[in-house]
DNA sequence: CAGCCTAGCGCG
DNA sequence: AAAGCGCGCTAGGCTG
């Protein structure tokens, strides 16, 4: 069946193969295409009979349902898996660039569906594409980004599609192959897919600054597929007995709160309310309501009243045990797969390229106590929980930038003797060579320094880390004596980001492998965060890439910003630690990015006890 | 009822 | 002169 596409993209055409007459010209096609020029390639996908529509979108529950392949002018598409034979066969004779727009989709799917994989050396992606290119561009879906900059018109097709489904009572589960707007419209976006390459390839290419970063990214796309397709394995047993325990006091809390006072506790705005009858004071919030925040309920329980005391104590309490049901326990339980859970990493998740963890966020999981991480065991009992931490990673880059000789030396001077960064800073600055790790005087360190590369005045350093400003400002002159040339490279870039803005350009900084990062034009300050945040994620995502060439890809587990977990069989701990300390090295700069690994773990929580 | 916003809170 | 950076999730509350 052939169909000329309407819309945009008009002089397009798109065929469905039928029969094995089609399938040989769609071959035909194949052989015939300059190898040069790229073939896209998408995929169609829906639930199992009788399953919920949200499994359409999920490797591990829904299927494939139709194979899309196609060039800049005309595309094919096949019934999967009646026609899955022709496709291997096509991809077989085509050694051109695959090119996909969210490979990490089609990746997960072919990983577990199909007998062909992607070769990953000539695939390309062109989400990740305008990711690298267009840092500040709110969406990068395919329809808003082939309506910015292949046709205006390019989103119709989706939505004569998705008027033409309801219209006729289908769903991604149910409609049938053959119904043309389905099989034409999911053609089309290989056909836009493939003009898009077309516009940033050149962009990305060799040679061109975004080249390293683009490099990187296609490659640490493949190994965050990896981690979510290993999964991390939790302990379904200690989970629901956590939680119901949790539950019941939650509750309890609840009734009583009910009872006792008429107020729903989990309604900031009632809360607020009665503490306020009580003769509590709160600070508003913008909007009319008070603030129950836990600075504020803090306030209240050192207030005096104890009418009001009580009830902070019960609301901080509540809001504690809500958190650890709903957004870990209960999530978990909902989420997992046969004992797994596969989240969904977005690659580039931040403006800074830091990646971001869904479904749920285990990027967020309690760090001050152990009750959440220790759910997380090894896949089986024969495998052991590994950690690594890079060693403050965003100081040592900022060092190195700041070039400040005496900073340098301090960090040679730690690594040397294995002490801690911050302790040796605060024996330098206080003249102290007895001080250790423990002393108050290292937090008020590590306070102005993250304080800064944050971009928050002294003011804001000493209200975090609770001391009066005074301390906080003799700390910060302290380090500048020392240091001098740390804030000198601030300033440096803060002022180069500010000329940019005066000049009605965009201030921006560039990583340390050439992406761009810009800054809203009011805040040129938050320029020196995003040079360090955004390459301190490259230095770690280069890592990754480090510890798929030694061959541990299976054994990663989740990225946390600067930490990688893994597991590995006991017998093979000792060497995958050492692979691992080796991998998440990095020297070459003036302070050299080191790490700890930490284990081997009968579950994650142990790291925290 | 879905979709969106805010307040609040978890992490690096 | 000063400016806290970056995320995801949940409950309550409001809107169309």
């Amino acid at each position: 069946m052939t169909q000329v596409l309407r819309g945009a993209l008009a002089s397009s055409s798109a065929e469905l193969i039928e029969t094995t007459e089609d399938a040989q010209n769609f071959l035909r096609w194949i052989r015939e295409k300059n190898p040069n020029s790229p073939l896209g390639i998408d995929i169609e996908t829906g639930q199992l009979p009788g399953n919920h529509l949200k499994d359409a979108l999920s490797p591990w529950k829904g299927r494939i349902r139709l194979m899309q392949v196609g060039d800049q002018h005309k595309g094919w598409a096949m019934a999967w898996p009646n026609w899955s034979g022709v496709f291997y066969e096509a991809m077989g004779l085509f050694r051109g660039p695959l090119v996909f727009h969210n490979i990490s989709f089609e990746n997960k799917w072919f990983r577990l569906h199909s007998e062909w994989q992607i070769p990953w050396h000539r695939a390309h992606d062109t989400m990740i594409m305008a990711s690298v290119l267009y840092p500040h561009e709110p969406s990068v879906g395919l329809k808003t980004i082939a309506q910015k900059f292949v046709d205006p018109a390019a989103g119709i097709g989706e939505q004569i599609l998705q008027d033409e489904m309801r219209s006729n009572g289908y769903n991604w589960g149910t409609v049938p192959v053959q119904f043309a707007p389905y099989w034409s419209y999911g053609v089309l976006d290989t056909i836009i897919t493939t003009r898009l390459w077309e516009l940033f390839y050149p962009l990305c290419a060799q040679g061109t600054t975004n080249h390293v970063a683009y490099e990187l990214e296609m490659n640490v796309r493949r190994i965050a597929d990896e981690m979510e397709l290993n999964g991390a394995r939790i302990d379904l047993d200690y989970i629901s007995m956590k939680n119901r325990e949790l539950r019941a006091e939650a509750e309890r809390i609840k009734d009583h709160v009910k009872t006792g006072y008429g107020t729903l506790i989990s309604s900031p705005s009632q809360v607020g309310q009665t503490l306020m009858k009580m003769g509590a004071t709160l600070q508003q919030t913008e909007k009319r309501n008070y603030s129950v925040d836990k600075v504020q309920l803090d306030i209240v329980m050192r207030s005096g009243n104890a009418e009001a005391t009580q009830l902070a104590k019960l609301v901080t309490r509540y809001r504690e045990l809500e958190k650890t049901c709903a957004t870990y326990l209960e999530s978990f339980m909902d989420k997992n797969i046969d004992g797994f859970l596969h989240p969904s990493i977005k690659t580039i998740g931040a403006r800074t390229s830091r990646m971001s963890i869904r479904e749920p966020a285990l990027q967020t999981l309690p760090s001050d106590d152990d009750s959440i991480r220790r759910a997380f065991i090894p896949r089986d009992s024969n495998s052991r929980i590994i950690t690594s931490d890079l060693d403050q990673v965003e100081f040592r880059m900022f060092a190195s930038y700041s070039q400040d000789p005496n900073l340098i030396e301090m960090f040679r001077l730690a690594d040397e003797t294995g002490s801690d960064a911050f302790t040796q800073i605060g024996r330098q600055v206080y003249q102290d060579n007895s001080m250790q790790k423990s002393d108050p005087r290292r937090s008020l360190i590590k306070g102005v320094i993250y304080g800064r590369l944050y971009g928050a005045g002294v003011a804001k350093q000493a209200a975090t880390a609770g001391v009066a400003v005074e301390q906080m400002q003799s700390v910060s002159d302290s380090l500048d004596a020392n240091y001098p040339q740390m804030v000198e490279f601030q300033n440096k870039i803060t002022d180069h980001g500010k000329s940019m803005v005066r000049d009605k350009q965009e201030g921006f900084v560039n990583t340390w492998t050439g992406r761009r990062i810009t800054c809203d034009d009011e805040r040129p300050y938050t320029l020196i965060n995003y040079l360090i945040q955004g390459g301190a994620a490259e230095i770690f995502k280069s890592n990754l890439v480090k510890l798929e060439q030694a061959g541990i890809t299976k054994h990663l587990i989740v990225p946390v910003h600067d930490e990688i977990v893994l597991e590995a069989p006991e017998g093979d701990v000792k060497e995958v630690m050492a692979t691992v300390k080796e991998c998440m090295t990095t020297v070459g700069w003036s302070v050299p990015f080191t790490a700890g690994v930490d284990g081997p773990y009968k579950n994650w929580g142990e790291k925290y006890v």
